[in-house]
DNA sequence: TATTTGACTGACTTGTCAGTCAGTTTAAAG
DNA sequence: CTTTAAACTGACTGACAAGTCAGTCAAATA
């Protein structure tokens, strides 16, 4: 591994444990074993370090959800997946996921900055992505007629929520997948069907 | 206004701009007209300040939440209107929430101390206030038979992520209330029940 | 009037931290 | 072997921030 590398995995996880703000760059080149001067001959600064990790992983998560949906199924399952492919990189990606919840936007407040504008772009791929995927159920009838761009923001912050709920939140929190899951199928699916069997409901 | 409360004003607008760690002490004595020492003849220190802050904004909106739920109705509607009154409290204190959305629990990363214990029954409370309301419609035949306690973090987990990504996102995001409500609605009505008018579907 | 008390002041101390830089090591190329 | 460039080092620095403290002041109390 290289000593970049390294130094990447130790501020992801004194990120993850004491936050941005709360590690010094020298708790960092101590844990990775190597020199002051080494983090800033591989990074601009600090922060550089911080948009390299939420662009690696923005950059992984976007591409896994692109992957789900881009398998054909009605509009609703691909929602219904997309959901549970957020659940699967919470899980797996839980260290980097946590420095992105905490610390974006709140250390990263230069509107308009390159960096700024970049990171946005992510956010709107992610809108995209949901927002054609209900549009397209509404047109193959697995989804009922609502404003897709108004469920779109309440499913982004809705999940994003539940991420930071559970990563960060002070209480416990139970396994919920097969339930957030269900819980906006029914708040989708068209009324009159059923929104487990996906059939009409006689 | 007494200066201490002047010193918190000035924190609020501050902290809401910049955040926690990106405000000094300097900038709010500077803002509050005030000296140095003041602050800290008021505060025990910084964070002090954080935790005045979040306590004054956590207590009132328990306060309204617990006397929304306190009217008598269905388990259903209680559940409707604490989702109307978290909308309207994040319309009327957004500055404050602001604050307790972006730097909690960021900046208060100290386990088990007391600050963080009192903090953390707030969430406890509100987390109660919720569960008996989604209790008190399946019993009423009001909400579908889930799991009230696992319904209850999906909720939760909901409405401080929508706030996040309205008060924090960095897309600009559309006048969302009633959507949310139905969405809510759907999701938690039995099915067969219509989620608009509450009556049985033929 | 004399004394006490609480609010307030602001220069100062103490410490930390991001970032620098002159120089060394490593390793590849000629 | 020599040259060259990239990777790496770590002591150092300048800036700044939180928090302190000896002392001022005005108003209440005796």
């Amino acid at each position: 591994m290289s000593r970049k590398e390294t130094l990447l995995d130790a501020a992801i996880a004194l990120f993850a444990e004491k936050g941005y703000n709360g590690t010094s760059t020298s708790e960092i080149v101590e844990k990775a074993g190597v020199a002051q001067g080494t983090l800033f001959y591989h990074f601009k600064n600090k922060e550089g370090m911080l948009l390299t990790i939420l662009e690696n992983i923005l950059n992984e998560y976007l591409r896994e959800m692109e992957e789900v949906a881009s398998v054909t199924q009605s509009g609703l399952m691909t929602v219904e997946n997309l959901i549970r492919c957020s659940t699967h990189f919470r899980q797996t990606r839980s260290l980097e996921l946590l420095v992105l919840m905490r610390d974006f936007p709140a250390d990263l407040i230069k509107p308009d900055s390159a960096q700024m504008v970049f990171i946005v772009e992510f956010f709107e791929r992610f809108h995209d992505l949901f927002k054609s995927s209900i549009d397209r159920g509404q047109n193959d009838g697995s989804i009922r007629k609502v404003s897709s761009e108004k469920y779109t923001h309440i499913l982004l912050g809705m999940l994003a929520g539940l991420d930071r709920h559970i990563l960060l939140g002070p209480l416990p929190t139970p396994e919920l997948t097969e339930e957030i899951v269900s819980f906006c199928c029914s708040a989708l699916s068209p009324s009159g069907i059923d929104p487990v069997s996906h059939k009409r409901r006689p």
